[in-house]
DNA sequence: TCTACTTACACGTTTGAATGGT
DNA sequence: AACCATTCAAACGTGTAAGTAG
């Protein structure tokens, strides 16, 4: 569950929110024990205008203990052509986000873009502190074809759920310009999409914790289960621990297999979104656990403002060229070099404060979710490859490269050699955070001028009509009718991981397509 | 032969209509 | 008549296993 504390309504704009409300305790828990994203107060003065007041708003992971549990052990969603509710077989159930796809690799066809506009959106301040906002009604699926608007993955790839507010005002109900908007991230939802459970831990975490799946509780129930259909009694082992044990034993008797043998299998379908294959970055036979990278075991919201400044919408960074040109030319030693410090890259004004929506499109190559984002610039715009609501096109995005690999842990359902996850960058909570704030956003604002230049304003994709596969529903009457309340949209994506965006900002929202 | 994927299945939870009591 | 609690069945969400495809 999600919940957004610190969004209000006033005429004025926007006034002190109101406490927590006490209904998040007795909320009903999802699926999976209710993990989600909460939010904390937000303290924003009266009469602050919206470009500040979003940058303040703060969302918190509902379930975050949980989270992380899932996400140490390597957080898998299964996803099936039907499509499957949503992240993490109850991670993200109750979210209701919107999801947008990162083009996958260069050897993979490009997905079709989708954003999960919270069916709730947009609604008031007030409405997203009422309660935690549930993502719940999300859905997976590797059908390319899904006519469902559900969200489209590959499978065997990593995705990182990105969590967009969007600002809307009195005309459409998201804005026209100035429009802000703010990203939030959570590592620790990372996750891999697959068809079949991997990791016979997270299959473990899945069942102890999601009531759905309460038949396969107990002391290896499934295996007593599996006796009870087979009229024995006594348990037999299950497929997936006798294979377990079965490549175990394999091992243990051949010692000049190399254990790593099985994790290349599993890791070569892997991918970054660059396209490069995962290598391995630990030696071999070495067990690197997932949390290597204390900074991201705790890293909880990363949350970070900043603000773009005009005169560097041209500069000539360093990091401007194509992500995937950089990736292409990517040797297998490049994944054992150490990564720039976390802090480093994203707090480098080079890095992420001066990046222009183009360079940042380019980093991540042309990831739907940001397709738009080339409007603000006068350069041609980089194809779109959506068909919901998928492009933010005021939305600067900052991509930070992890063009190393990172380590992966083993999956003992089916590999027992030491495999790696891919990892997020590893980041310095010490360094990136504001003070006092565990939250690590990146802020972009975009110029009046610029969004002029942009031409003329268009309506907002809602008022050109969202395709039926859209899971959104219209504003309710009475929010149509407070002309002066600020109106929020919350929506999540995905990107994968290898190029984490983050962005947020302020400016119009005309070019969010249909695709 | 191996791996990923699809499908059907059983089990448990959730939801909402129907029913009965106050 | 209105409200509340209980019951029950259908829908839904799980993971698993068998079969299929590449």
């Amino acid at each position: 569950m999600l919940q957004d504390k610190g969004l209000s309504e006033s005429e004025e704009g926007f006034r002190a929110p109101a406490p927590a409300h006490g209904d998040q305790a007795s909320a009903p828990e999802p699926a999976l024990g209710g993990q989600g994203l909460t939010g904390t107060p937000l303290s924003s003065p009266q009469g602050q205008d919206a470009e500040q007041t979003i940058e303040n708003i703060k969302v918190t992971l509902h379930e975050k203990e949980l989270w992380k549990k899932f996400h140490e052990a390597g957080t898998e969603m299964i996803i099936t052509k039907a499509g499957r509710s949503v992240l993490v077989g109850n991670q993200f159930t109750n979210l209701k986000f919107c999801l947008s796809l990162m083009v996958a690799g260069k050897a993979e066809p490009a997905m079709p873009g989708r954003l999960y506009v919270h069916p709730d959106s947009p609604a008031t301040g007030a409405h997203w502190m009422r309660q935690l906002v549930s993502f719940q009604k999300l859905k997976l699926t590797n059908n390319h074809l899904d006519p469902f608007g559900h969200i489209i993955l590959n499978s065997m790839h990593k995705y990182q759920p990105r969590l967009h507010i969007v600002k809307a005002d009195e005309n459409n109900a998201f804005g026209s310009k100035n429009t802000a908007f703010c990203t939030h991230v959570f590592p620790e939802t990372s996750f891999i999409s697959v068809t079949s459970y991997q990791n016979h831990k997270i299959t473990q975490l899945k069942i102890e914790n999601n009531p759905f799946a309460k038949g396969f509780r107990g002391s290896d129930d499934s295996d007593l289960r599996v006796a009870r259909l087979q009229s024995k009694e006594y348990p037999v082992i299950s497929k997936s621990i006798m294979r377990q044990r079965l490549v175990s034993t394999q091992l243990s008797a051949k010692p000049d297999v190399s254990p790593l043998h099985g994790a290349h299998q599993a890791l070569q379908h892997y991918q970054y979104e660059n396209g490069a294959h995962m290598q391995f970055a630990a030696a071999e036979g070495q067990d690197l656990p997932l949390n290597t990278f204390p900074g991201q075991r705790d890293s909880g919201l990363f949350y970070h403002c900043l603000k773009r400044r005009d005169s560097a919408r041209h500069l000539d960074l360093p990091c401007k060229r194509s992500y995937l040109e950089a990736s292409s030319s990517v040797g297998d030693d490049h994944y054992f070099r150490s990564p720039p410090p976390y802090d480093q890259q994203m707090l480098s004004p080079s890095y992420c404060s001066e990046v222009t929506p183009r360079e940042a499109c380019m980093y991540s190559g042309s990831g739907a979710e940001i397709a738009g984002v080339s409007a603000v610039d006068d350069l041609p715009p980089p194809p779109l490859s959506c068909n919901m609501w998928t492009s933010v096109a005021p939305y600067t995005s900052y991509s930070v490269q992890t063009m190393e690999t990172v380590p992966y842990q083993p999956f003992p359902a089916h590999f027992t050699a030491t495999t790696m996850m891919p990892r997020l960058p590893s980041v310095s909570t010490q360094s990136s955070q504001p003070p006092g704030n565990t939250h690590f956003s990146i802020y972009n604002q975009l110029s009046q001028a610029q969004a002029r230049e942009r031409g003329p304003s268009t309506s907002f994709p809602r008022d050109r009509g969202l395709p039926p596969v859209c899971e959104r529903k219209p504003p309710s009457p009475h929010l149509n009718a407070a002309a002066n309340e600020f109106l929020y949209s919350q929506s999540f994506s995905l990107s994968r991981e290898s190029s984490l965006q983050y962005h947020s900002g302020m400016g119009t929202v005309e070019n969010w397509t249909d695709g």
